[in-house]
DNA sequence: GGTTCTTCTGTAACGGGTTACATCGCAAAG
DNA sequence: CTTTGCGATGTAACCCGTTACAGAAGAACC
């Protein structure tokens, strides 16, 4: 390939150069205090003419390990992961690992690549915010295969720490509060079946009702998908009925945004004439047209939870299989109001 | 650290295990047509039985290559940049890289931290989305240092080569387009003036105004900077004034909607009273109300094209500074027509 | 001064692959 | 049967650090 000069400086050169041996520039490097002041000035003062940066790839392969993690996000365009990341970032060069972002969306194809980075020690562990435990990762006793920890959905019965919100509490909550203002016909658009936050969140909202001694109707629930266009289509569904909802529970950001916009389409106001809520607390659910009230997910703490675990199994911690609840905040905007009377 | 059982199995050990020798192993795994077709079958048949996988660290470390690559984003939460990520990670994983995210929050030691990375060869070359080119990066005869793309929002004068947009086209087209609408006030919003993309759009907006022969007037220009709240006070600030505008080009989707938003809350009706258009598509440009009429980045194209030519970089291609530019497109929405009357 | 202990430094093994080079075996050619 | 040639295989060096171990130098003590 190429011309050349592309030896870089290795650790023999800087120790022929400052007369030392290359043992003693390692310990310059890497534990200054087992090097004498005069030796340590002089290899630092080498280092630094001969600009040598050691081969960390070199150093990686001898301690065995890559100081790097993969995150498996279903989709990265989605703003809610993009904090998660950040928060899981911020940890993990506090410890000076690298963050390798792996993009499955959705594909099982693309998660076992990136479980393959870690069976081949390219990476050293894992954190998966997709409610699946990568196939690759489960060994032949149900026990883990790789350091791996699950935030955001969690897995059912996965054999690793979860870091995640009380979804059933939240959803129960946010219910009381529609229940407080007056609601007696609270609808809700669900996320997908698949979703593990599904069941639960829909759970907290019957629990709400049975609270509140109010009895549940199946025809105020309608299915999305977490997706935009899903909640204008599920609350166009809602609407049809003879006695539609007062007020609306999405049960994400998106879907509320989907369904305020249907119903200002059709020339309902929101507030006054219908309440709707989401969840998440996505960036432009302050932004919208009204203000979304919401549920807020700390998804920074998510995230450096979650790296922190993951360093600690790196580190010869056991992998508890526990579930790590962090508290959420019902966040008051402009979307819900007591219902006309 | 924990008890034991850490110990992988080795290429040694299949060898051993399959009776050959650790060249034969290493070759049956990458360059199987140099081992025989009995040979082969019986080393992959001892790989299979114990589980076993290279470590790809040893493998790097042996050719220098980490088969990794940085990408530094100024801001992970932006959808736009989630696309490009996409666009990059496609071509990475067709040859073998995967991509570390750097998201440095435009701050210069975060992309210090992620040059490093490439320095200690932990990473093999970095693609660099905003406009700026990292202090470390550039050598002493103001050559490259490391391997380096840069895309999106182009570094001025950068030694390496970029892929982008032909900015002032495109504000151009979307100038023309309003004029042919028949709006002869075109107020803007621009981006901050640290972005050479906020030059170049504007450039294209004053050269449509002269083709049609209507002066420029300095009382229509705002500055935004790129967030939403900056569209909205910026379009306050040009409703200030005696003659305001009766469309509005905003630099980027998000202070679009910012900017629509202070128009319906005071009162205005987009497009009817005024027309807005914005720069990017975001996803939410699509579902926003009115549907916004925009300039399309072919954004999973810049990133499959960064990554291309970085590529070829690190296969001993030379670093042209070309700048590489690639087609946009007008998508008219409902946010944009005629003014009234 | 001699002895012991401590601190600093050097030598060399090591990690787990890849690959240049040597060797071997076998088939084709003479 | 010998020679030549080539494909398949093995041996061992190599990549660039870290670190166990040994040896040297210096300090402290008797």
């Amino acid at each position: 390939m190429s011309s050349s000069s592309n030896r870089a400086t290795s650790i023999r050169q800087v120790a022929r150069q400052a007369g030392v041996s290359i043992a003693t520039v390692s310990r310059a490097l890497t534990t200054p205090d087992k090097v004498s002041d005069k030796t340590l000035k002089k290899v630092l003062a080498q280092v630094e003419r001969s600009r040598y940066k050691p081969n960390l790839l070199a150093r990686n392969f001898r301690s065995k390990r890559a100081f790097s993690i993969v995150v498996l996000v279903p989709n990265i365009a989605n703003p809610f992961f993009a904090e998660i990341i950040r928060g899981i970032e911020q940890v993990a060069q506090q410890h000076g690992y690298a963050v390798l972002l792996g993009d499955t969306e959705g594909r099982e194809d693309r998660e076992a690549y990136y479980v393959g980075l870690v069976e081949t020690r390219q990476a050293d562990g894992l954190i998966q915010l997709h409610p699946r435990l990568p196939k690759a990762a489960r060994g032949a006793n149900g026990t883990l295969d790789i350091p791996l920890v699950n935030a955001c959905e969690y897995i059912e019965d996965a054999p690793c720490p979860r870091v995640g919100i009380d979804n059933a509490a939240a959803a129960r909550e946010m219910t009381a509060y529609l229940l407080g203002l007056g609601h007696k016909r609270i609808g809700v658009i669900l996320g997908p079946d698949s979703s593990p936050l599904t069941s639960d969140r829909l759970r907290g909202y019957k629990l709400a009702l049975r609270s509140a001694k109010i009895a549940a109707d199946d025809s105020l629930i309608a299915q999305g998908d977490f997706t935009m266009s899903s909640g204008s289509t599920a609350a166009e569904q809602l609407f049809k009925t003879r006695q539609p909802p007062t007020a609306l529970f999405c049960f994400n950001d998106e879907m509320a945004l989907g369904a305020i916009r249907f119903l200002k389409r059709t020339g309902r106001a929101v507030p006054q004439d219908v309440s709707v809520v989401g969840f998440d607390d996505i960036e432009f659910a302050s932004f919208c047209d009204p203000p979304l009230t919401t549920i807020e997910q700390p998804t920074r703490e998510i995230g450096n939870k979650a790296m922190s675990l993951l360093f600690d199994m790196l580190n010869g911690g056991k992998p508890e299989p526990t579930m790590h609840t962090l508290p959420i905040k019902l966040v008051v905007r402009d979307s819900a109001a007591p219902p006309k009377r």
